[in-house]
DNA sequence: CATGAATGAGACTTCATTCAT
DNA sequence: GATGAATGAAGTCTCATTCAT
C-alpha cells in the first residue's frame, strides 16, 4: 500500500510537472494573455478540467510555471560557480552560464518578457505573489558573494566590497537588458561578444581603485 | 472656407492623435492583449467603429501608438545633448534624460515591456513592422557620437573610438535592464543612484586605456 | 441654361447608372448580404453618402440594379426573335440567346441566384417589390407567342395552342435549372449540348399530337 | 454504466442533431449570410459557445446542416422507387416524391437557393467542400437507372439507353427550376400540374424513337 | 449635390471557468 | 481523481445608415 500511495503521489506530482512544463512552453511562446488554458491542457495531454484540479486559475498556473522555471535557472547557474577558479574566472563562468540559458533555451527571454509584462501590468502581484524575488535576490547574492570572495582573496580591490551589491544589481540588469535587445536586434550584434566586452571592462574595474566622481 | 477646411483637417489629425494617446495609455496599463479596442475607444471618447476608420486593426493601432511614443522619446532625449558640455557631462546628461523618462513617465517602462513581449511572441513583426529600429538605432547613434566626440576632444582614450558602438549597445541595454529591474524590485534600490554608479565606472573606463583580456 | 440643365440631368442619370452597374457586379459576386454598400460605393467611384442620395436603402439599390439587369436581358433576348425564321428555328434562336447570356455573362446565373435567395427569404417582397415579374412574364409571353405563331403557320400541332403557356413556363424553368446545375456541376456536362438535346425533343413534341396521359 | 455511457453518447449526438436542425431552419429562412450563429444557438436552446464545440465555424455548420438535409432527401426519395411498378409509373413516382419534398417541406426550395448562392459566390467550395455532389449524382443515377430498366423491359425505346444520363440531367434541372419558379410566381401556376405536363411529354418521348435533329 | 466621418448594433469566434458524470 | 460539455462574457471587426460641412 505504501507503494501504491507512493506511486500515486509520484503520479500526481508527475502530472503536475507535466502541466507546468506545457504551460511554460505556451506562456513563453505566446505570452500570458494569448496562451490559452485549452492549449496548455492539450499540450499536457490532460483535459481542461484537470488543470483546475491542480491550479486555482490561469494566473496561478502561470506563477507556478514561472516558479518552476526559476528553480531550474537557479540550479543550473548555481552549479556554475566553481570554487576552484580564480575570482575573475568564477565571475566570467557565472555570467556565461546565465547567458548560455538565453541562447540555448529560446524560451528564457520570452518567459522573462512575459513575467515583466505581467508584473508591470499588475503591480499588486509584486507584493501578493512575487515568485521572482527568489531569482533576483538569489542571483544578486551569488554575484555579490563572488565579488566579496574576490576581495578577500585580494583579486579585487578592497573598495569593491562596499559596492558589491550595487555592482551585482547592475550586472544582472545589464544581462537582462542585453538579452532582450539581442532578440530585438537579431543579427545586429553578437550576444556573447557584447557580454564579454562588458565583462572585460567590469573585471578591469574590479581590480582598480574606484575613481571618485568629482575626479575629472 | 479656408478656415473650415483647415479646421476640419486639424480635427482629423487631432482625433487620430487622441486615439493614439488613449491607446498608448491602455496598452501601457494592460499590455497589448489585455487592452481592448472597446476600452481604447471609450478612453478616446469615440465609438468602437471610429477606431477602425483611422487604423486597420488593433495591431496597426498598437504600432502607431508605439511609433508616436518613440517620436516623443527621440525628440525629448535629443534635446538633452547639449554641445556646450564637456564629453563626460554630455554623456551623463543624455543618460539622465533617458532615465528621466523612465521615472517621470510611468508608462515608458510598461510600453517597453509590451513592445518586447509583442515582438518576442511574433518574431515575424521584427521584419514586417519594426517601429523600434528607429529608436534603438537612433539612441545608439547618439551615444556613439558622444563617445567619438569625446575621443576627438581628447576627453576619452583613443581606443574608445574602436569600440564606441559596442559601448553604446551595452549602455542602452543596461538602461532598459535597470529600468525593468527597478520596477520589479521597487524600493529595493534607487534607480538614479544605480545608474550614476554605472556611469561613474563607465566614464572612468572611457578615460583609461582598455585592459587586454589576458591581462590578469 | 437649357444645355446646363440637360447636361446636369444626364450627369445625374449617368451617375445613377454607374452606381447601379457597380452594385450589380458586387451583388453578383457576393450575393445581397455579403456585398457591402462601401464596396459598391468604391467600385462606383462615389462616396458612401452619395449612394443614399440616389437610393433609399441597400434593398432599394439591389432591386434597382436587378431591374436594370432585367431591362438589359429583355432587350438582348427580344432582339433574338427573328420573324424571318421558321417557327422551330425561331424557338431555337430565342433559347440560344438566353443560354448565351448564361455563358457569356458570368454574372447572370449569380444574379439569378441572388434574386431567388432574396425573394425566397423575404416573401413579402414578392408582392411589395417584384421586379422579376416583368422578366418572367415577358419571357413567357415571348415563348408563348412563338409557339402560337408556329401553330398558326402549321409548323406545330394545333393542340399546342391550348398548352402554349404551360410549355413556356416549363421551358423557362428548365433553362434556369440547367443554368444553375451547370455551375454546380462545372465540367460535368456541356451546357449547350444539354440544352440542344432538350430542344430537340421539345420541338419534336411540338410537331406531334399530344399523347393522352392514360394512353399507355 | 453501460446505460450512462449510452445515454451520454446519445445526448451528444442528439444535441448535435438539434443544432443541425435549428441551423437548417434558420439557414432556410434567412440564407447563409443573414442567419446568425446567435439565432441558431437560441433556436437550438444552447449557448453560442456550445455551437463551436460541435462545429468549427459557421461555414462548417452550414455544410453539416445541408449534408444532413441531403441525407434526408436521399432516404425519402430512394424509398419512392417501387420495383413493382411499370417503368413509366416508377419514373412518375420518383418525380412525384421529389416534388412532394418541395411542397410539403417549405424549407427545401429555400435551402436549395441558399446552397446555390453559397456555391456560386464561393466557387472554391465546389472543390473543397462539395456536399451536393452526392445529391446530384445520386438523383441522376436513380433516374438513369429507371430509364435503363425501362429500356430493358422494352417499355422505353432502345435509343433512350444512349441518352439516359442526358435525360436525367435535364429532368433534374427542370425540377429544380420549376420549384424555384413556382415560389417566385406563387399562385401563377400549379406546381403539380406543370410537372405532370412535363412528365407526360417526357414519357411519350421515351417511348418513341428519337427524332433526328435535321428531321424537319 | 456630394462628401466621408461617425455611429452603435451586431457579426463570428475564443476563452476561463464550472460541474455533472 | 478526471473528464469534457456547457456557458456567457468579452474579444475584434464590419456594416448600413445619418448628418454636418
Amino acid at each position: 500500500m505504501e507503494a501504491t500511495v507512493s506511486r500515486k503521489r509520484v503520479d500526481k506530482q508527475e502530472r503536475k510537472r507535466e502541466i507546468t512544463r506545457a504551460a511554460l512552453e505556451l506562456f513563453a511562446e505566446r505570452g500570458f494573455e494569448a496562451a490559452s488554458v485549452s492549449g496548455i491542457a492539450q499540450a499536457a495531454n490532460v483535459s481542461k478540467g484537470t488543470i483546475y484540479l491542480y491550479f486555482d486559475s490561469k494566473e496561478d498556473l502561470f506563477f507556478s510555471a514561472v516558479a518552476a522555471w526559476i528553480d531550474g535557472m537557479v540550479s543550473q547557474t548555481s552549479g556554475a560557480i566553481s570554487p576552484n577558479l580564480r575570482p575573475a574566472e568564477r565571475l566570467r563562468a557565472l555570467v556565461h552560464a546565465m547567458v548560455e540559458l538565453f541562447i540555448s533555451d529560446q524560451h528564457s527571454v520570452r518567459i522573462a518578457a512575459a513575467v515583466f509584462q505581467v508584473y508591470l501590468c499588475n503591480p499588486r502581484l509584486l507584493s501578493e505573489r512575487n515568485v521572482t524575488r527568489q531569482l533576483f535576490q538569489g542571483a544578486r547574492d551569488a554575484v555579490t558573494q563572488v565579488l566579496l570572495d574576490g576581495v578577500s582573496q585580494r583579486a579585487f580591490h578592497p573598495d569593491i566590497a562596499r559596492n558589491a551589491e550595487k555592482i551585482a544589481i547592475n550586472l544582472l540588469a545589464y544581462l537582462d537588458g542585453i538579452g532582450l535587445h539581442h532578440y530585438m536586434s537579431k543579427d545586429y550584434f553578437d550576444l556573447v561578444e557584447q557580454v564579454d566586452f562588458h565583462l572585460d571592462s567590469l573585471i578591469e574595474h574590479l581590480r582598480r581603485p574606484c575613481a571618485k566622481r568629482g575626479d575629472e
